[in-house]
DNA sequence: AAAATAAGTTTACGCGCGTAATAATTGTAG
DNA sequence: CTACAATTATTACGCGCGTAAACTTATTTT
């Protein structure tokens, strides 16, 4: 390594023997160059060390190749995960990340977008808060750059969305428990900003009705993110004051059965599917820590992989072959059963 | 908002009748212009909606304002929870802070610092992975920038550091699992990557020394961050072969004594401080899911605020003051005793 | 009110790189 | 070996803003 301080890409090509134009192009797109040429630039650098300036460089390129990923809550280990495998799919083609939580905020997700519309990103591809969200903002900063929705859909914005077949999901849960025991009554938050939830709930009813049973929602109260302690205070009103029906819970999401759980043990009450349980609970999301429930959870997992590769592969269609977006138009992939011990 | 388009500053020093660099320095600090000015650059800006390029902003400034935060893996809810803390406290003193994942990868650790390195930051708060870390690489990029080390400390690199009081932490709890019943045994896994568990380690063969008493350790198999899996695994294993010794478990973290909870349930093991209980089970770091086992988790908790609070100060310390970085200088913060169930 | 100080204006240049235009070079096909 | 196409080199300009210097205006001090 030699130690000439290259500040530039002018030293660079000095040092380098290729003109500054072609370097500029080359890291743009190493495969814009002959391939000859791009090795004698990869041993250069592996010499010298050099790496253009990336304020310089973006600020008169159209594609920056920077992809925004935007997620509701970070500290929510659901999110976390998708935001993960997102990030990776993001960087193995080409493009680089730049993951925002809007941390539950309608004035922060805002924020977000105000920080990438700055950053003139290729792409932003954002699971928004849901009914919290501020529709008007949002709606004017998505129209900046592509934008593909993921997990949450808001409708009034007319983007393109990728997510989980809710109503499909609901279905083989509710078809699950039915068949092996009682028909189950929902739970769920009072006002989720989540619009899958309202999904769900539409779902269990008609799904319910389907099968010929009567349906009975538990929506009880709280609000903000913390849903493990909401399913776990509001569980142990639910159960110490003897109101909840039937031995069997659908949980609008893991987290407030994981609270539920919790509260369950607590007062003493078995939870599984075993001879000696009072209750069967299940879940939706097949969220990370539900296989480490007591007993662990039986949920309905999203199919994860297929909607991170095709909300990633959508956008990129639309940066890279500049498609007219389309409007509004959804993409759902099936849930996936996970028995496990919880019903 | 009249509708010419300001696509420069000169475009809106010509309708704010404010001259460009005045407007400049008030885009670098609005507290460093007059009161007057300042406020009628405020309403031009309501007026007119235009925010400076931010490529262009930095190309030349030398505090950009950036302050990138680097944690080993983001979808454990302990890191998201520091992270949350961290963003608002670098927001709330004005900065603008870069959230980085390394995702257990030591690659991907050294990367998100080349591309910190690439975006000049103000200054890095720097979890780093530990002893997998590639020590000489962020040795290399952390003298490019103001760094403060937190969580996880790596003396080689000779850089400030703020972080839990292990010794301290191990006491109250051993301490505590002491005079409530029998000594505790530790688990941990065999080669933890984070030096905090061994730290922990240390810290309870020495309490165990002083009290008098034997100390027993697990040493489980098992890599990567999967800990509640490891926890789970490893547990079922010990439980099924009864090499538990005692009648009391102390982790090296709430993560695996979370999958070990897990274990324990499915093996029937009733686990607690009641009569009827089999075991006591106690962890470190009051997880963000240590409410929520079955039962609830003994813990003892990072000062979370503390070490996010004085993690910003003492690097904006630097930043602001333009400070010579101290030397490896530490600062740990104690450890409170989070009595649950469990133990 | 005059002097001293603080803040704003004008003017001008530079940052590092994108990119267009033209000339020179290389590689390939006939 | 020649003709052609594809790359690369040269040259030159612009992006949007930071910033320095010299000057003018507004505010504070005595």
């Amino acid at each position: 390594m030699s130690e000439q301080k290259i500040k530039n890409m002018e030293d660079f090509a000095a040092v380098s023997g290729i003109s500054r134009p072609t370097l500029s192009k080359y890291f743009n797109d190493p495969a814009s160059v002959r391939s000859s040429t791009k090795a004698r630039i990869e041993a250069a650098l592996e010499q010298h060390d050099y790496r253009p300036n990336m304020y310089a460089m973006n600020q008169n390129r159209r594609l920056t190749r920077n992809i925004g990923i935007v997620v509701p809550y970070l500290a929510d280990p659901f999110f976390a995960e998708i935001a993960r495998n997102i990030e990776n799919l993001v960087i193995e083609a080409g493009y680089r990340p730049i993951l925002l939580s809007s941390h539950g905020s309608p004035d922060q997700e805002v924020e977000n977008l105000a920080l990438l519309r700055g950053i003139k990103p290729s792409g932003v591809l954002l699971a928004p808060l849901g009914r919290a969200s501020n529709v008007e903002a949002l709606q004017e900063y998505c129209s900046t750059f592509p934008t593909v929705l993921f997990d949450c859909n808001i409708d009034d914005l007319n983007l393109e969305f990728v997510g989980h077949n809710n109503p499909q999901a609901t279905d083989i849960i509710v078809d699950y428990l039915v068949r092996t025991g009682e028909p189950p009554v929902f739970f769920e938050m009072k006002s989720p900003t989540n619009p899958n939830a309202n999904k769900r709930r539409f779902a269990y009813l008609e799904t319910m009705e389907r099968h010929g049973f009567e349906a009975t929602v538990h929506s009880v109260d709280g609000s903000g993110w913390n849903f493990e302690e909401i399913g776990y205070q509001q569980g142990l009103k639910l159960i110490s004051s003897r109101k909840l029906v039937g031995n069997t819970v659908l949980f609008s999401n893991d987290r407030l059965a994981i609270g539920f759980l919790s509260a369950a043990y607590e007062a003493g009450l078995r939870v599984g599917r075993g001879s000696g349980c009072a209750l069967r609970v299940a879940g939706h999301d097949n969220h990370p820590y539900s296989r480490f429930t007591c007993p662990s959870l039986t949920t309905v997992s999203h199919d994860y992989d297929s909607i991170a590769a095709h909300s990633v592969a959508r956008l990129l269609d639309v940066v890279e072959r500049e498609e007219t977006q389309s409007d509004g138009s959804e993409r759902l992939f099936d849930g996936k059963l996970v028995m496990r011990e919880s019903a």
